[in-house]
DNA sequence: CTCTTACCTG
DNA sequence: CAGGTAAGAG
């Protein structure tokens, strides 16, 4: 591919002639539109806020390698956390039960008075967070001026621009750093503190009172989670910030001959000097478009649901600007956002990393991006992470920041699952089948209360039924047919039992695992469809193209309750 | 006419 | 399992 090498400077004018057509018509216009993220921000600080409040006693845990992975090295000086872990690297095999204790509580009170007292100790998180609220207001008020004729906006004020929003990620970023390292130290204090107990248990006395450590505890807990929460919030806001910023910037138009082959690159950070930092250098490979194509499905991000194959099939000349037919009208938050959560992160034309160079990338530090993101997330699919699916290459770099956000949102038991179908939904809903296989929406939304039904949900999931129907019945016919080819000749010889063959086809569809105790009153049901249906056949009824619907209106009469248990969220 | 659903296909 | 389609209900 023709790839500009990463070494290539950056500087402004260069910057000015990457990738003119994707600039143009693709983003500019719904973006300009586009509030900065504040829906993704908004949801997820609701999320967040819920999860973090229902899981007061698990929220905490992170397990020791996510701390072990982090590597205070690889970042800027980061006098809190060294500090910190100064503070706190003694080890314990030497106290005693009580020493030990006082040990702890000391070590929870020096974090918790680290945090009240924030920053000021390492640097800046408190000066930080007000400078971003101030960049935000600034933010609005130029991205005001930009809408207009944006062109005219002296290039100054957007190089300053970009360059503070760089220094707020990275801010943001330190922010992260800082919050880790506290989440793991408490983390540490948590599972000392249980194993504590354990032992304290066995010997019969619990320590009284507890030195009020409990309450500081909840105190520390309540702190981090205001401060994770708020982080991660305003990251993500940042991260948008730059992101419609970014796109107003880049308002070249698209005839240019050049898109077609050569600069199929489009800058990290806005069009301009950001100083040719190692960390500017070594993003670079992030944003390489690998062709027409991607642009053309970028368009699914943003066009409803028929545009996505449409836009598929039928890529259009990059000279054209088939971005803009879904534009008339602006677009909502909600449809975007809505579309991320429902073709998921990767459907749309995300650029693979392709780095060959091996350097170091200082944001993945906080990322922890090889341990994390294969092992232990596996198959976690939180909508969190869909913010990946914006794709949009100028903003690879801090997706990864924000993906790793939300990774170890999932591996702290946050599972954030916004409002998408996720597998553990199907699976849900596959169990669900052994109860109903007739379950109306409504039923659907009561056992399904961390879904977010919209129309694409809700017809989602009863199509899953009906393809669960649809094997059900494909099997019940199989069988019936085989009974009457081995000779069966009473109804009553026909039954279904866990022996059965057509049951183990059917646990096997929708109990995979069999791990799930599968009712009899399923079997019954079960053997009654056969029994229908070898009836049926038995009478050539099948000559009749509808013959099958009597068999299911007889089917249908027989669904029984789910139990309750299913209605929990965090079923299964 | 819109919305739902059964059926078929990949 | 999801997408497409066509028939049917309202």
């Amino acid at each position: 591919m023709n790839l500009s090498p990463p070494e290539h400077s950056m500087d402004g004018s260069k910057a000015e002639h990457l990738l003119p057509c994707f600039r143009r018509s693709a983003f500019d216009e719904p973006l300009a539109s586009y509030h900065s993220g504040s829906i993704i921000s908004h949801l997820l600080r609701k999320t967040i806020h819920n999860k973090l409040t229902s899981l007061d006693n698990s929220l905490l845990y992170l397990p020791s390698a996510n701390a072990s992975g982090f590597d205070p090295e690889s970042n800027s000086a980061d006098d809190f956390a060294r500090e910190e872990q100064s503070c706190l690297s003694f080890k314990d095999e030497d106290l005693s039960v009580s020493e030990h204790l006082q040990a702890k509580r000391t070590r929870v009170e020096n974090i918790i008075r680290g945090m009240a007292a924030s920053p000021n100790a390492d640097g800046e998180a408190e000066s930080e967070c007000e400078a971003v609220r101030c960049r935000r207001d600034l933010l609005k008020e130029n991205k005001r001026k930009q809408r207009l004729p944006q062109h005219q906006e002296p290039k100054t004020s957007k190089d300053e621009e970009c360059h503070k929003l760089k220094e707020q990620l990275q801010s943001m970023q330190r922010l992260l750093h800082q919050l880790q390292e506290k989440i793991s130290h408490v983390h540490d204090q948590n599972y000392s503190e249980s194993e504590e107990r354990e032992d304290a248990r066995s010997e019969h006395s619990m320590e009284p009172g507890g030195f009020g450590s409990d309450r500081a505890m909840k105190n520390l807990k309540e702190t981090l989670k205001c401060e994770l929460t708020r982080t991660m919030s305003e990251s993500i806001d940042t991260v948008f910030k730059k992101l419609s910023t970014t796109l107003l910037n880049q308002s070249s138009p698209c005839h240019s001959p050049d898109c077609s082959e050569t600069e199929k690159r489009i800058p990290e950070d806005s069009p301009s000097d950001l100083s040719d930092s190692e960390e500017n250098v070594n993003s670079r490979h992030c944003f390489e478009i690998h062709g027409p194509e991607h642009q053309t499905e970028a368009l699914s991000l943003v066009v409803r649901k028929p545009s996505l194959s449409q836009a598929v099939k039928r890529p259009f000349p990059l000279h054209q600007t088939p971005f803009q037919m879904g534009y008339s009208a602006p677009l909502h938050d909600s449809q975007i956002l809505e579309h991320l959560l429902k073709y998921g992160p990767h459907s749309t034309f995300c650029l693979e990393r392709s780095s060959p160079d091996s350097v170091e990338r200082p944001w993945e530090s906080l990322a922890m991006r090889s341990k994390l993101s294969s092992g232990h997330l596996g198959q976690h699919q939180t909508g969190l992470v869909s913010v990946d699916a914006l794709c949009l290459p100028h903003i690879k770099m801090e997706c990864g920041d924000l993906q790793s956000m939300a990774e170890r949102s999932s591996f702290m038991s946050l599972n954030i699952s916004f409002e998408r179908l996720t597998p553990n939904h199907l699976k849900k809903a596959k169990l669900m089948f052994f109860y109903t296989r007739y379950p109306s929406s409504n039923l659907l939304k009561n056992f399904f209360p961390d879904v977010k039904f919209d129309r694409c949900i809700t017809s989602q999931l009863i199509k899953w039924f009906s393809n669960f129907r649809e094997f059900y019945y494909i099997q019940m016919e199989k069988f019936a047919r085989q009974a009457i080819i081995d000779g069966v000749n009473d109804v009553k010889d026909v039954s279904v039992t866990r022996e059965s063959e057509l049951f183990r086809a059917l646990n096997m569809h929708y109990n995979k695992a069999n791990d799930f105790q599968v009712p009899d009153r399923f079997l019954e049901v079960a053997e009654v469809a056969l029994q229908e249906f070898f009836s049926a056949i038995s009478l050539s009824k099948d000559s009749d193209p509808s013959w099958k619907k009597a068999i299911y209106k007889v089917i249908c009469k027989l669904d029984s309750d789910v139990p309750e248990d299913f209605k929990s969220p965090s079923y299964l």
